[in-house]
RNA sequence: GCGAGGGUGGCGGAACUGGUAGACGCACCAGACUUAGGAUCUGGCGCCUUACGGUGUGGGGGUUCGACUCCCCCCUCUCGCACCA
């Protein structure tokens, strides 16, 4: 670029970006304590997995948040701007394996790698508090929060199913398997059971449900997405007695108002009253081999859209206990064993699925709830009908508005001992066990004469063993690491096998924002500081995180509250999801060739100019379109900004003056000046959109240039032309830091920038004294005036009614009526 | 299917509680300076039209003096969730 433009200056931002990031560094710029002055302001950015370099989501995401932060710190906040490393997870062991190393170097190498990147971006960032979860400072805090809530009783072991692949003795996440095969070695898994370690996170259900409606500043998508997930529902659950059996099934309905139209009831393939049903039936093999086709087609591609109804009758009846009826049981290809009961009452004149199901068996399609002026009959209906209505054929229940009934028929349940109103969730506990090498290892051990035993908190934290295992290689689980497993009993002193699962990733980044806070504690948390930081002012990440790392965030605050760590319910005050940034019309993935790699922007045109096309180029909730030319564009900005503070130093740097009244000139760009500051201030106050900020900022600097040029130069006063110039520098620093910083200096300013309040913005230098009125005929525009400001609305209807142009549109035709809006226009009808 | 959010020039995007549609930037066109220009500077730039003017914010209706903005219907795109009983 600067080498073949000879005739043009253009600013060497390798020099002036290198001194003032060593400047930041060496003076430790950014560190900050609980005793600084100022309120307090905490924003954060979703820490990164160290996956080699830094991409261009990485650059937007922490661009926005550096604004963010320095921005807060020119308006006087104290403010906590932490960065770490989110260290643990699969691509480290891949690698490793890969690489024949250990996973521990090939991460502290990304880790050192990426800190480079970061703070060849400038970001403003208290490097003190730096957390890499892998360390084992890190994770022996975690350990000890595990112990705690083991304590509690929220945390405990089942068996489950988990993906097997046999031929690479592992467990797979639902992520590795493809197509029923596992990722590497395109062996078919197999579901197996296995014991694992879970965390009760359904016990704060409720909590987490309720507390969404105070998220005011969340996304409202991200709102429902957890809503959506907690699915909380609620209705009745009803036992129906098996007919020629002691047994009973239970099922839960969110519509106990159409019971009385119950005609058959369906039992998933797992259920396990299934066997009992089909003992000593003469088709017991048939309906086993069905239950069974369809479980395994289940756990294969569950991707189809939509799964052809299929059932078998069982041969087995049970009795509705509203009204007597004898109800056929059939297995069902849709009924969820995970949801509910496993069972469902099959309501097909109002429920879509048991329609279908209905028609295909030749089943009774009875309905029950009745629309208002309108006949159902099951013969003629050509779908369920689920809208509320008025009850029929429900016995005592009928004539009953759907609403009513559902009360009425679940009061009845209680009463008669055969149902309750019931609360199900769709969220389940939390299964963290990962049988996997390089995460934090559960700190238990198994006894044979105790039992499970918790490691007790003076001998944790429990390291990662530095060996090799047994053939795997650096990354062999910690089951083949013989030197891990035997321990001795913490309480017997008995020989002892250690737990050799780890947890899951997910634990690690729930709880290292409040980590942040006191990263050098000899305990989880320091109350004092967690107190005075928490929580999180600002978060900002991408939305695919929406669900499970935000919503495992929240689940951890409140233990951590339960657990005395912090007086705070929720972690993230305000959340910004920021946008995807696009190529090519498709997000930038290595598999698609699409990246720009972010190392080579900055070589080329300085971090600045990316940092300023990131944030110009969208909104930051929306993703953003790359462009090349677009970056070429920030550039050119920037050393136009450049010469011009050049070419006007000596003005720039002598002492300000006002020389007497100010001319038009003057006024119009102290104006301009104003306007800028109130604008900027307030696209950033209220909604982060960095992009119309810095186009009124263009327009400030346009404007100036444009004014300032040789011949009109004697008309701007000096202090305006200073002060247009300084604003604009104040204005850009949060998102050009080290160019701002240079130019501040090169003004002639003694201070540094990052001192300097934000600019204070003047109501009455920013009032107009010219307006642009805009006259209208009949609502289209003909004509403008130019009046002073404040002039009466009689005086601008008889100014517009005298105007030539509008004149001839008027066409001499009597005038109805006319409408002033002030400060806007005048509109004639006529 | 359910939920959420979008559709504005050639492109990214502006437009406050209804009041100048297209700010700012990119691309493009013309000119200037130049041996040169892919640098820089000046001007132009929604569409139709020589001009006057007409027309225009996914489509269709409506409310209003006036609609990108409010109401109704429809089309379409993106993202979640998805047989949740």
């Amino acid at each position: 670029m600067a080498d073949n433009t000879a005739n043009t200056i253009w600013y060497d931002f390798k020099a002036i970006e290198a001194k003032w990031q060593e400047k930041w560094e060496k003076e430790k710029t950014y560190s900050v304590g609980e005793d600084s002055q100022g309120k307090k302001y905490y924003v954060l950015e979703m820490f990164p997995y160290p996956s080699g370099r830094i991409h261009m989501g990485h650059v937007r995401n922490y661009s926005i948040g550096d604004v963010v932060a320095r921005y807060k710190r020119m308006r006087g906040f104290n403010v906590l701007h932490p960065m770490g490393w989110d260290a643990f997870g699969l691509p480290a062991e891949n690698a490793a394996i890969k690489n024949d190393t250990h996973p521990a170097e090939w991460t502290y190498e990304n880790i050192d790698y990426m800190k480079k990147q970061l703070k060849q971006l400038g970001l403003s960032y208290d490097w003190d508090r730096e957390i890499a979860t892998c360390n084992e400072k890190y994770y022996h805090w975690e350990q000890i929060l595990f112990l705690k809530m083991y304590e509690k009783g929220l945390v405990y072991q089942k068996v489950t199913s988990v993906n097997w692949c046999d031929s690479c003795q592992t467990v797979l996440a639902n992520e590795q398997v493809i197509d029923g095969a596992c990722w590497r070695c395109d062996q078919p898994v197999l579901p197996r059971e296995m014991n694992g370690w879970f965390f009760k996170i359904t016990d704060y259900a409720e909590e987490l449900l309720a507390d969404l409606d105070h998220l005011d500043g969340w996304p409202e998508k991200v709102v429902t997405m957890q809503r959506n997930w907690i699915g909380k529902s609620t209705g009745l659950n009803c036992t129906f007695e098996i007919e020629s059996s002691d047994q009973s099934i239970s099922i839960f309905t969110t519509r106990p108002d159409t019971i009385y139209g119950v005609t058959f009831l369906s039992l998933a393939p797992e259920h396990p009253l299934l066997p009992d049903l089909l003992a000593g039936s003469d088709r017991q093999a048939e309906i086993e081999e069905f239950a069974r086709r369809i479980i395994t087609e289940k756990q294969r591609g569950r991707h189809e859209d939509e799964i052809v109804k299929e059932g078998i009758f069982t041969g087995r009846y049970c009795i509705n206990p509203f009204n007597g009826e004898r109800i056929p049981i059939y297995v069902a290809n849709f009924v969820l064993m995970e949801y509910g009961t496993g069972a469902v009452m099959a309501v097909p004149a109002h429920d879509q699925r048991d329609f279908e199901f209905a028609r295909k068996y030749g089943l009774e399609i009875r309905p029950v709830v009745i629309p208002e002026g309108v006949d159902l009959h099951g013969e003629t209906m050509e779908e369920a009908y689920s809208g509320p209505g008025i009850l029929a054929n429900s016995g005592q229940f009928d004539s009953l508005s759907s609403t009513e009934a559902r009360e009425a028929i679940i009061a009845h349940a209680e009463k008669m001992g055969f149902g309750s109103a019931e609360t199900t969730y769709r969220l389940r506990d939390w299964g963290i066990s990962r049988q996997r090498y390089w995460g934090a290892p559960i700190p238990v051990v198994y006894c044979r004469n105790c039992g499970v035993r918790p490691v007790p908190a003076e001998e944790l934290p429990v390291t990662l063993p530095e060996d090799k295992g047994s053939g795997s290689g650096d990354c062999a689980p910690l089951h083949l690491r013989p030197s891990f497993i035997d321990t001795t009993c913490p309480s017997c002193t008995g020989p002892a096998r250690r737990e050799t699962d780890t947890m899951d990733t997910f634990v690690e980044s729930s709880w290292y924002f409040a980590r942040y806070t006191c990263p050098e504690t000899q305990e989880p948390l320091d109350r004092h500081k967690a107190d005075y930081w928490l929580p999180v002012d600002q978060y900002i990440g991408g939305v695919e995180h929406a669900i499970l790392h935000l919503l495992y965030s929240r689940f951890f605050t409140k233990i951590l509250r339960d657990l005395g760590y912090v007086d705070i319910a929720e972690p993230f005050t305000n959340l910004l999801t920021q946008g995807m940034v696009i190529k090519d019309g498709a997000k930038m993935s290595k598999s698609k060739g699409n990246v720009v790699d972010p190392h080579d922007l900055v070589a080329q045109y300085g971090a600045d100019t990316v940092r300023l096309f990131s944030l110009f180029a969208a909104p930051p909730e929306k993703d953003l379109e790359w462009s090349a030319q677009g970056v070429e564009g920030a550039s050119r900005f920037l050393n136009r900004v450049y010469r011009f503070i050049e070419g006007h130093r000596p003005t720039l740097q002598r002492p300000r003056r006002r020389q007497g009244e100010r001319d038009g000139a003057s006024r119009e760009l102290r104006r301009k000046t104003h306007q800028t500051i109130g604008k900027v201030t307030q696209d950033i106050e209220t909604s982060f959109h960095f992009n119309t900020a810095i186009s009124a900022v263009m327009e400030l600097f346009n404007h100036m240039s444009s004014q300032a040029t040789e011949a009109a130069a004697h008309e701007i006063d000096d202090d305006a032309l200073c002060e247009a110039v300084d604003t604009v520098l104040l204005l850009l620093s949060p998102m050009v830091p080290h160019f701002a910083a240079e130019m501040w200096q090169r003004c002639g300013h003694s201070g540094d920038i990052e001192n300097r309040p934000w600019p204070q913005y003047d109501v009455d230098a920013a009032k107009d004294e010219l307006l642009t009125i805009v006259i209208q005929v009949n609502g289209k525009v003909r004509s403008r005036l130019e009046v002073a400001a404040g002039t009466d609305d009689d005086v601008l209807k008889e100014m517009a009614l005298k105007d030539e142009k509008v004149r001839r549109f008027l066409g001499g035709k009597p005038v109805k009526k006319i409408i002033v809006v002030k400060k806007k226009l005048v509109n004639i009808v006529i």
